[in-house]
DNA sequence: GTCAAGTGAGAAAAGGTTTTCTCAGCTGTT
DNA sequence: AACAGCTGAGAAAACCTTTTCTCACTTGAC
């Protein structure tokens, strides 16, 4: 109960290139050529520091090394998604493409809020990072901090870039005709398109992608980002006189979830009579609908991968082509649809 | 198009503490003083410094200063919760309790892969980290790697520590007995418990305060953590001959979920007939039931402020001590238990 | 026997900052 | 007039690496 910890830090006694040095009995100099395999010397004295370094676990101070280099193999990811809904895969595919080249990463998760975003792009560049990504939940909307005269090299990535910066984002036309398309083969016919917002622009243009396969005169009901729009959407569907869809183009996996669980309750089956196909593939969302959801998963992780490699080029001076990089999008075949079972 | 981008990693011309002294005419010794407040030199002067360096813009190098001081102003935080669903609040509530301090949180995530978590804690240590804090998703589950000797200091969060160790976790107990308690205020008798997989720890806590609070005789359905468990165990319920309950306390928001949509399916009003309490407080899942979920809250955010300014407080050579600190959950009250228009 | 070239290795500078030490000049006391 | 004590400020070392420069020594060629 007494007894404090006395984790105190430490550090006392981390092991340096002196000391390497100091067990191999030759100069620093010489010690660091033998590990970075650089300078002329024995190959014998090379393997002979190497060898002693390991035994006595040197792992050199990066902090150091970042000071004299100018580079400190970190970079930052800067963040308003607070859900995390599309940050996660995005930061895994950074972290993923980045950690065998020696990078970590800072993540800052900012709100909306323009005076944290600007301590936390101040506290990264104090740092010495290599490179920014900035990165959101919307595609057509900035971060609230302005990254363009940083000089150090921003990538953005599913989040609206400055002028002349290089842009990750999902080419959502190419999902949403995915699910169109995928709807069609299965034979349906007679095809809806339930959706957000109209002013988002991925809103737009999977509406337009829809619209150019399925017909110009199919009707899009656009709405908001929830299950109950879904419900909603349905009632509306099934309250005319018309004619019923046979296949639900859906703007996101919620409002497919909304749907789903609404024509089930009217006894309407999925797939058999009515396909409904999502959009997001979010796991926790997509899996447990009933039946699950086959739905357009936009690639985020290879997103992130792609931005860090590219954030990555930049650092090191390598020259990279601005624009916007449109990254193709997948269909994942669950059960809502039909056809699971085609092996496409 | 053939332009191509010239953001070269930059950094040529950072400002450097020199360029203050110059600027000021005095030598870096007295530039560093005034800036930091120490040291001794006329009022005057120190005022003038510190102009002059706001004025171009003079931001010192954390790497240098870090290298001296032996202090990076970076933490690790080592998690393997992919989903973001625990570490995300974690995450928030150290970033928050720690910008102040002008401390950077490395994000490493590191599924359950040893040899992943060992290049990154060793990334982080070569970076210097003044402090690690693991986290999980589950109370009882270590991390896949080794801290325990690291002569850096070690938090835990939402995971078991090493022996010695300080580790923050919810207090489930109290959390469990928050929502038992809140359905019998309620006036609810006949109190059951569908949850999760009896192997977890929080599984058995939270069981185990139910049973205090609800009578040792009274059911728990163990299951595993999905909706479809939360259909199922409503089907078992009411499908024997017995009494059918008129609360029912789940393990977690997602069960909760499946047990109000069985519910409905079945014609059983929630909360009229029956009240449903949730566990976590998943926004995404628990504001979108109908009606929406009244939950408990285990403050992960709070929780990660918590060990973000513990893990700090060693870093600069504070005693703390070890042992686990539970903390307390708070009841969400939404609409389906009823009592929403209390006012508690 | 002289020279050029090549080899192995160390000394020293650099990177940006903080901190300790030193020193010159001043004030006020005896 | 001597001296203790204070004030303002600079020089230099330290933190840990990497890199450039230098140097002594060996080898081989003429």
């Amino acid at each position: 109960m007494e007894e404090l910890l006395d984790t105190t830090g430490g550090k006392r006694g981390r092991i340096t290139i002196h000391d390497v040095a100091a067990a191999a009995g030759i100069s620093i100099s010489t010690a660091s050529k033998a590990l970075n395999d650089t300078g002329r010397m024995g190959l014998e004295t090379r393997e002979r520091v190497k060898r002693i370094a390991a035994e006595i676990g040197y792992r050199p101070n990066a902090l150091a090394r970042g000071l004299l280099s100018k580079r400190s193999f970190t970079i930052g990811l800067l963040t308003n998604d607070t859900y995390g809904r599309f940050t996660l895969p995005v930061m895994a595919g950074i972290s993923d493409a980045l950690v065998d080249h020696g990078v970590s990463v800072f993540l800052c998760a900012i709100e909306e809020d323009p005076a944290l975003a600007q301590i936390h792009v101040e506290a990264m560049l104090d740092k010495q990072v290599d490179g920014i990504i900035a990165t959101g939940k919307r595609l057509d909307r900035r971060l609230p901090v302005d990254l363009s005269n940083l000089n150090v090299p921003v990538v953005y990535a599913f989040t609206e870039g400055a002028p002349g910066s290089v842009t990750f984002r999902s080419d959502d036309a190419q999902g949403a005709r995915l699910a169109v398309e995928w709807l069609a083969k299965l034979g349906r016919k007679r095809i809806v398109h339930v959706t957000g917002p109209e002013n988002f622009f991925s809103v737009r243009e999977r509406a337009d992608a829809y619209r150019r396969v399925a017909g110009e005169e199919q009707p899009v009901l656009f709405g908001v980002w929830s299950e109950s729009w879904g419900h909603e959407a349905v009632a509306r569907l099934w309250s005319g006189s018309g004619e019923r869809p046979d296949g639900i183009f859906c703007g996101n996996d919620q409002i497919a979830r909304g749907v789903i669980d609404a024509l089930r309750e009217r006894g309407i089956r999925v797939p058999q009579d009515v396909s409904v196909v999502g959009f997001d593939n979010w796991e926790i969302v997509a899996a447990q609908t009933r039946p699950p959801l086959t739905t357009v998963d936009m690639e985020l992780k290879e997103l992130g991968r792609q931005a860090g490699l590219t954030v990555l080029a930049l650092a090191e001076g390598r020259s990279v082509e601005p624009g916007i990089r449109k990254l193709p999008c997948r269909l994942v075949v669950r059960q809502s649809c039909g056809g699971d079972t085609l092996g496409i």
